[in-house]
DNA sequence: CGATGTCAAGGAATC
DNA sequence: GATTCCTTGACATCG
């Protein structure tokens, strides 16, 4: 079992993940790979094997008005398979997962080719790196509009008929915690065969009960087949009731009003204590193998506390 | 230097 | 139809 998480390293400081800079001053994917390579140093210095690669890891690759953006990838060739051969030499897993901006069923054409480009851009950087394909590209179904069942199978039909295949070998479609649950991801899965993420919060965050988590998960797990060891989302909900500012419309004045818990938020540390039987529950039920990415505010510092936590436990292996 | 505003983008809920 | 939240770090500007 492999350990990750997103994007940016807490554990040290002054290690930057991408080139965030303005348009106006030129950022460039160049930029972006020379901070990889630090954090890549990072993670060998702390043994961690999974990472998440920024989603403006290219700045404006596929902005339709910035055209001067758009050959990064051929700029950059050279530097992409150098950071390949540092990743290999880790032994790292690598991935992506577009913005909430990027969704392949949108009824708006040009939405839709953007954010095509997007995904085919971020496989291709896969692609170039050299990476096998355990390295996705993960993204969710996206928006409802009004009509679900037309939504999904949009979804499906935009991924069938539009979506080259250098980006179905990379994209795999993870659960949301709003609008697409697993039962959603499954039926997409029959008619595309896109691998699944089983996100373990957002499953609980819809709830609808006719799945448990370990049902979910496995089933989700099934649909990596022999391509590639599969990976699971997993993070502890953040509980918290927040007051907030409402206006009282008898008084046009603001008054503090009670909210429900937030059940979305992430917290710091993952909750081992959940974690580990559930673990342990996916492996008696399915017996397959998987690898974790961490979604969890402390990011890096949360896995070498999961890590920990199932050393102690001592009936898993962490690589 | 510290505080504050801003960043390319969509969707959904609210008013 | 317009506004705000979602959610996030860090760039960029201002005092």
């Amino acid at each position: 079992m492999r350990l990750g998480f997103a994007v940016k390293v807490l554990g040290k400081e002054g290690i930057k993940s991408s080139d965030a800079r303005r348009w106006q001053n030129s950022p460039h994917l160049k930029f972006s790979i020379e901070y990889a390579h630090i954090v890549f140093d990072y993670l060998e210095a702390t043994g961690i094997t999974m990472y998440r690669l920024p989603s403006d890891f290219a700045p404006y690759l596929t902005h339709p008005d910035l055209p001067q953006f758009h050959n990064q990838l051929e700029e950059a060739h050279d530097e992409l398979v150098e950071l390949g051969k540092h990743a290999q030499k880790l032994n790292l897993r690598l991935s992506f997962h577009p913005s909430q901006y990027i969704l392949l069923n949108s009824p708006n054409e040009k939405l839709t080719e953007g954010s095509i480009r997007e995904f085919v851009a971020a496989s291709t950087m896969l692609d170039i790196m050299g990476c096998g394909s355990e390295a996705v590209v993960v993204t969710h179904v996206g928006g409802v509009y009004g009509d679900r069942d037309g939504s999904i199978a949009r979804f499906i039909k935009h991924y069938n008929e539009r979506l080259p295949e250098v980006a179905k070998k990379r994209l795999v479609l993870e659960n949301d915690d709003k609008s697409y649950g697993v039962a959603d991801t499954l039926r997409i899965h029959k008619s595309t065969g896109v691998r699944l993420i089983f996100d373990h919060q957002h499953h609980s965050c819809i709830n609808n009960g006719e799945m448990t988590h370990e049902e979910a998960c496995c089933a989700s797990l099934k649909t990596w087949g022999t391509n590639g060891r599969p990976k699971i989302h997993f993070s502890s909900p953040r509980i918290e009731n927040r007051t907030i500012m409402r206006r009282d419309k008898e008084t046009g004045k603001r008054k503090a009003s009670e909210c429900a818990p937030l059940m979305s938020q992430h917290a710091d540390m993952v909750d081992s204590d959940v974690f580990v039987p559930f673990a342990r529950s996916v492996r008696e039920l399915c017996g397959i193998e998987f690898d974790v990415m961490c979604e969890a505010k402390s990011k890096d510092l949360a896995v070498l506390q999961l890590r920990e936590d199932l050393q102690k436990a001592g009936d898993f292996v962490v690589e």
